[in-house]
DNA sequence: AAGACAAAAAATGAATGCAAAATAGCTCCA
DNA sequence: TGGAGCTATTTTGCATTCATTTTTTGTCTT
């Protein structure tokens, strides 16, 4: 068996008995989706690996249709092509990609910004300072993981305080298409450019805390426009250096 | 029947002759995507409208499998709502909807401006130049469709000028989700808010030339802001005198 | 022995079939 | 007469089946 998927397959719903969560997600399919994508996004297909569809069933315990439904709307995010009578393969992003992805992701940051300067609060002000301090405190202690997670949740608090559903679900999905490269990408050497960025999260708070939406728009902008060129300047050395971009545990 | 669609059903293969256009879209269901969603954006299905998969089936002469991967897929884009058990209905977009979708279409124009700043030539500045002032005529002679159309060609143009192909995909999806309601916000009255357009359109002109990608950005935003208020407005207005968003012809 | 052709096997794309759910239609009762 | 409850029809969700296309494998020719 040449299969390209680690075993690592459970069937959805343990095939008759109730659904043991509680997660009321009707539909197979829905369900089907979800997983999926989670299994993608995470990276447990290598890249443009060609993805039998029996296999998929299999693994998930269910039919080709629901799968092939699933499979269509991944695509229509981007995560995975179609090829006619050729089947599905994890979409490869290439350097190209990657840099237009991240740019839109910037626009939707630096948008979110914009939005959440008309109506953000005291409160969502002083919980982002507070994590924006506990980041401070991973950056002092070079703890680059803690760093990343609290970065994260910075960024995303910035996206809910905009308070635009639309923009949080498409932002999501963007965050989703470059997760596993984002991952790879966490700049790991670069020092320099680490004390760069939390500058840079410190102009992004000043300029929160007096509501200048247009600066703060520039700002974040700027801000994820840097941590593209990290980004890609550490893809292309591990690429050289042929280091694979390995999934590795959240 | 209680039909909610109009019989505007064609085939989409005849039956078995070679297929006359000569669009080489393989596959039956990129083939029905591609007219599903046409046919949903162009406001051929009442909103909210329950529709059987078998009329759509009947409708396009297909069978239910495609349709329904079809049905999938724009589903994910937003564009129709698929109730579990319940068949799919047309989304019907609240006020706050629109609002939230011409906010990032706001955030993704911006975006676009910011970065055709960077790559822009002056031909295709010269070529946007030129798209202005048509539509300048056309505001001097109160045509308001060669306005609109020019006016779309102009924003079409500076996203195309941002060298983003991810980012003209997503644009053109937004811009799918809220075309039936564009049309009917025309904000067909509002001369005011008519020259005040042209004026905006006048500084993103000006801002393009000199490359101010902030500034343009900061523009940009602000002209779609207004542009959601006129039709917000005017669309509040129509609900009120019970005028529906009919459909009409481009 | 290497390449080309052909047949077999497998995979995809779409249609059909079947069970469960929802809607409608109808009867019966207050 | 109007509504609650039950049955019948329709509709949805998924599995299965069938027809093409692709890929593989084996053989033959040069």
């Amino acid at each position: 068996m040449k299969s390209a998927i680690p075993e690592t397959g459970v069937p959805i719903t343990p095939p008759a008995a109730g659904n043991g969560g509680d997660r009321q997600e009707t539909s197979l399919h829905g369900e089907v989706l979800l997983r999926l994508r989670d299994y993608v996004v995470e990276g447990n297909i290598p890249e443009g690996a060609r993805v039998p569809e029996r296999q998929l069933c299999d693994m998930l315990g269910i039919s080709r249709t629901p799968l092939r439904e699933a499979l269509k709307v991944l695509a229509a995010e981007g995560l995975i092509e179609l090829l006619p009578n050729r089947g599905a393969r994890v979409r490869q992003l290439s350097q190209r990609d990657l840099e237009e992805l991240f740019d839109v992701m910037a626009g939707l940051e630096s948008l979110a910004g914009r939005l959440a300067c008309e109506l953000i609060t005291d409160e969502e002000i002083a919980a982002i300072e507070r994590l924006h301090y506990e980041m401070y405190g991973h950056y002092l202690h070079r703890d680059m993981h803690g760093y990343f997670r609290i970065n994260q949740q910075i960024h995303e608090s910035i996206v809910a305080a905009a308070r635009n559903e639309t923009l949080k679900t498409t932002y999501a999905n963007f965050a989703g298409r470059i997760r596993r490269v984002r991952y790879s990408a966490n700049f790991a050497r670069k020092r320099q450019r680490w004390g760069e960025a939390m500058r840079e999260h410190e102009a992004i708070l000043d300029a929160l805390r007096r509501r200048a939406a247009s600066e703060l728009s520039d700002i974040l902008f700027q801000h994820l426009r840097n941590k593209r060129s990290a980004a890609i300047d550490h893809l292309a050395e591990g690429q050289d250096a042929g280091l694979e971009t390995k999934p590795q545990g959240d």
